[in-house]
DNA sequence: TATGAATGAGAATTCATTCAT
DNA sequence: GATGAATGAATTCTCATTCAT
């Protein structure tokens, strides 16, 4: 995990497989990630539009034409590649709302996942924050994601709604502020605009989402 | 000022002049203003890596050729476009800051300012939150107005601070958050997944900000 | 006649008319030079297939559609102004070699006036010496042109052969020469690799011409 | 070596190679010299100036974005093209004054080269000798080729001068007019306008440049 | 399977020509 | 007549996709 090259799948994979993996299955498992990572890489430095599958298939070590055999289309690379790194990330925001804990405590974890997911895979936030310049379908995907982040965070507060924690009322719309904000601030970060250390940036924004600014700090 | 057809001047435009504006200029400035408007519908449509020239020029009812007497490239339409809409945006929300009054009162207008801004111009919400992919000078242009919308907003809150209505720390930060959130609920509003009141809506952020979730509702 | 602005037609044009000329007339013919002089500095200036109508237009000091009104295309411009100058360039060489004299005196008084001619109209250059990338019709013109030079060099020749000053053997292959070795020496004076006075030029292809090189130099 | 497809390379390329060249590079070599050949074909046919990159595709049996495999841009295909033909001529004359003999021997041998390199690949001619329209490279490129050109013929002169064969003066200069000369008889030739034989052509000129028009014939 | 040469649809841009004013 | 805005055919160049080896 290094940051030169995002891995898009968990550390760890546990596959419960009772027979054998064929050395095809591998190759072709490893080639597909190579080619998502690669996309990944020339998009963060190209941009989303002038990533051409030439170059991706270059960064990724093998011929274009290889790429081909993969996937369909330059288009679904690219979905792919966002699909892999959203799963992971919605999978690792999702880990950190289970864990538990008090509302205040819950929002830091998530909030420094979700940040330091970005910190880590500087890469991936063009892929993520592209608006939709793809088919009805690839439009439709990036709806689904942000809506799959909205419900994980709305699920969040309306926890600790019940609990008594928060104000009851509207968790989704919570959850979508929450989303506007790391958005903004991950923007910024990657863009090189701030460069506040991650708990820091966590703490202001768990401050301000608990206590609003118009209150005087009431913790820590 | 219809959904269809997005004005990109001020609503009334008053001329003090004494010598008449020629024919020419009209008809210069009219088509200019029909080919950003054209382009901002195509980009709103089909995203802006899919816009192309032959489409503006149709949807602004001109030839393809045309389109090059009045801007150098595509990328000048899309520049112009853009800053023309941005320009008219910053103004109306500096002006709701200027208003002056209680910071939550401010709040509310730039809120519903921008908010408004976007209901009504929704074409324009795609080139707005565009990732810049074009030329530097296109990059260096939209970090520029990420920074004059930011900076506006944190003089509001800064504003507040001296008057000790907001707690004093770090209005840039805070500004990033309104920022934050607002283009992400712009961009539910405009893709069709939320349709609260405008007022509404305003109400909700205004709340959030000022008082956090963690606090039972305080006014209102 | 000033290097600035080569004038096509004669200095001095006697008109035997017996019904006035209409002013419509006069001003028809100004700018059907004027914009055939105006062709010539562009085409001087970027060659020929850089030569546009709108840059013609301007040179001439016309709008683009004006040009229209006297021209049927913009080969008919180039046409046209080729041709013209043409006209002068061999109207002028016949006028030197009727003004007749011993070969050498002709020669040389040839070799003046068609160096001279392109000293003082280097813009037209371009234009005569172009390869005919147009039409074949403007093909078959450059070929006319061309036939009509070396005709009436070969005249010059036939008459001294006749006189017994040169060797009788085909005038017209000597013309051939001659136009070749002019053309070349032109394109090196206009293209600044080569600066001689032009009586030095024409002396030393007198020399050339009348004497080979093998043998020692018999005059002068 | 038809009329057909003018061959750019050496009749006979001895290759000594110890290792075994590619057959990527063959194809690409192949392909390259079609497309140079394609383009001389078209350039013959229709001029430099409309020699579309779609036709010299077509004419060369590719399509047209092939073309853009092994060459960068339209400007490199006619500069390589020229470029490899004029090389090519070049070392043939270079090879036809090298050859030595007396003056008069060497010149027929440089003039039948010359001529009959043109005879042969007629195409050619128009490239050769077009004007430079194009970028100052371009430009540069052509009149470094002249250069070359009057420089080997110099060199052939001088040498002649100094074995007191010609008279002293100036060898560049009559360097200058062989090659106007030859410009223009290849220009009547390959214009079907003149069709002595060659040898019959080489005498000429060469009878022309040794003794001048004006002696009687000295020899043969 | 892997390759990368070949393809050709499609994009931006230019400019000769037309025509309403 | 004169103008110059408008047109759109034509051109260069790019790049996703295919396919023979």
């Amino acid at each position: 995990m290094t940051a030169d090259r995002p891995v898009l799948y968990p550390d760890r994979v546990v596959r419960i497989v009772n027979h054998p993996v064929t050395k095809e299955q591998v190759v072709g498992e490893f080639r597909c990630r190579a080619i998502q990572e690669a996309a990944m890489r020339v998009v963060g430095r190209k941009g989303l539009a002038n990533a051409t599958v030439q170059e991706i298939a270059s960064e990724a070590g093998v011929a274009k034409g290889t790429v081909y055999l993969y996937f369909r289309s330059r288009e679904e690379i690219i979905e792919k590649a966002t699909q892999t790194a959203v799963d992971e990330l919605l999978a690792r925001i999702l880990e950190a709302i289970r864990a538990g804990g008090p509302f205040r405590e819950v929002l830091e974890r998530v909030l420094t996942t979700h940040i330091g997911y970005f910190d880590e895979h500087q890469d991936f936030f063009r892929l993520y924050f592209a608006m939709a310049d793809g088919s009805e379908e690839s439009r439709r995907r990036r709806l689904e994601n942000r809506r799959r982040h909205v419900a994980q965070l709305a699920e969040m507060v309306a926890a600790a709604a019940k609990r008594g924690e928060v104000r009851a009322a509207e968790p989704e719309r919570v959850a979508v502020a929450v989303a506007g904000v790391v958005r903004e601030v991950v923007f910024r970060r990657v863009d090189g605009k701030s460069s506040y250390p991650l708990a820091d940036e966590v703490e202001f924004l768990a401050d301000l989402f608990c206590d609003g600014i118009c209150a005087p700090r009431r913790r820590r």
